[in-house]
DNA sequence: ATAAGGCGTTGACCTAAATCAAGCGCCGGC
DNA sequence: GCCGGCGCTTGATTTAGGTCAACGCCTTAT
């Protein structure tokens, strides 16, 4: 009966580091104040471990497929998984880069509406959708989370249909390098050389661009010395304000 | 702390017309079925309708701005109206045309994510933001409903993503129109002569085009037999099958 | 060590759509 | 009735980004 698509994690409360023993191992969880699980307590933790179980992909390894049956859903604890979606004749969109603490899967219908795919060696908490859904029934907390993160990830669709719509290509890196730096911040790791683990394909993918243009645009900045390409598929945004000044079209 | 940014109808059950008079002005809602408010029983309408005003607006007219503190929520009741964010220099993404019965309004921040304004003279039911969050919080089905409306709006913001990053202008046109009529028939209106109310630029706007782009497209599709301008802003679908063709880049 | 394939970069060229520029109705105001 | 402005269309020209093609680098397999 309930929903979801997609949902993007977001900070909720000043991240509560307890690596300490727990009594599931959903207590031990390091990304837990940025999931659907961020309101729970303690005790209610337990309940979500018995539904869920963990599984592990590699880079390129499929997790569904858009029009299958929308089963299961996923919360991301490591790493990085896109989605996408086809047109008939191959052209791609990826529609958004998940990584840990952002929730996929749930869907108002019955059929997944997108694919998702792993970027990176990625983890992820596997659930049964009705199960889920039980489980939300009884935690209107969680269902509260749930509808906060979708808010998130509606403003966020709309900030990519200006891009996608109305933004030259440098803004869009511009803009899609911001993007990944916030989030990373988000997730408590470095903010400034920012790690671009996903490849030129699946960046045009994303910006509604091509490879070429993708590797040509990255060239300029380079050039200009806004930014530095670091090993590890790192990047230094070596003079932030331009890249802002570019992302909102100043 | 709960959510949203813009909430779009969708079909809930069979329409239930009834014109009758009723205990509360909600209940004598021609488009409840299709709103927030579907759920509810006729006494709960009486609630809604204690903290809801209603408002009408001329075409043109702004409802509020990106950027102004977000303390009011809408519900449409009739008409059309368009929600769109600005970058710095003017250029304009309309992310969304709204009808009877969608919502707008809520946000996770404090403050508007976009700015709406009427495209056609439009009908809204009013709310102040904390009295609908703390009505929601007495009516779990009714947040239920913004949930799965969210998902539903979630998915179709992904759609205008592939459209906005992969579509080809003639793509983009034949997509549009079957968006306006498939919404159209879900609020049990023609989906044929398709009525298009916007204008050119706000279409331009919406699909990441210039105005004209927008004009010579329809031309292309008119001079090609596959649609066919009427009187009063309306469009027939001569041809569907290859309109829906070029939709899915087939 | 070498071959082979995948990814990224770069260059040359092309094209879809943007931009620039008229005009043409249509409507509202005087 | 006439004028002025706006929305729409159409044409000429430009251009950002796409396409096609080559090559270099790195990794993996033989």
């Amino acid at each position: 009966m309930s929903p979801f698509d997609l949902i993007r994690a977001q900070q909720l409360m000043e991240p509560q580091r307890r690596a300490t023993r727990a009594s599931s191992p959903c207590g031990a969880c390091a990304v837990r104040h940025l999931t659907v699980c961020a309101p729970l307590e303690d005790r209610e933790l337990a309940e979500v471990a018995s539904i869920s179980t963990t599984l592990e992909i590699d880079p390129g390894e499929p997790l569904f497929d858009e029009g299958e049956p929308a089963d299961k859903v996923f919360n991301i604890t490591a790493g990085c998984v896109k989605v996408y979606k086809l047109l008939a004749d191959g052209r791609r969109q990826v529609t958004g880069f998940l990584f840990a603490g952002d929730f996929l899967g749930l869907s108002n219908d019955a059929h997944y509406a997108y694919s998702a795919e792993a970027v990176t060696h990625a983890c992820l908490c596997r659930f049964n959708r009705r199960k889920l859904e039980a489980l939300l029934e009884r935690h209107p907390k969680m269902e509260k989370r749930l509808l906060s993160m979708a808010s998130n990830e509606l403003a966020a669709a709309q900030e990519q249909m200006l891009l996608l719509g109305r933004k030259t290509a440098k803004e869009k890196i511009a803009s899609f390098l911001l993007m990944l730096s916030r989030r990373a911040q988000q997730r408590g790791q470095a903010g400034n050389p920012v790690s671009v683990p996903m490849s030129r394909t699946d960046i045009g993918d994303y910006l509604g661009l091509t490879t070429e243009t993708v590797s040509r645009t990255f060239t300029h900045l380079k050039t200009a010395g806004t930014i530095r390409m670091l090993s590890g598929g790192r990047i230094e945004l070596v003079e932030i304000e331009p890249i802002r000044d570019l992302a909102e079209g100043g």
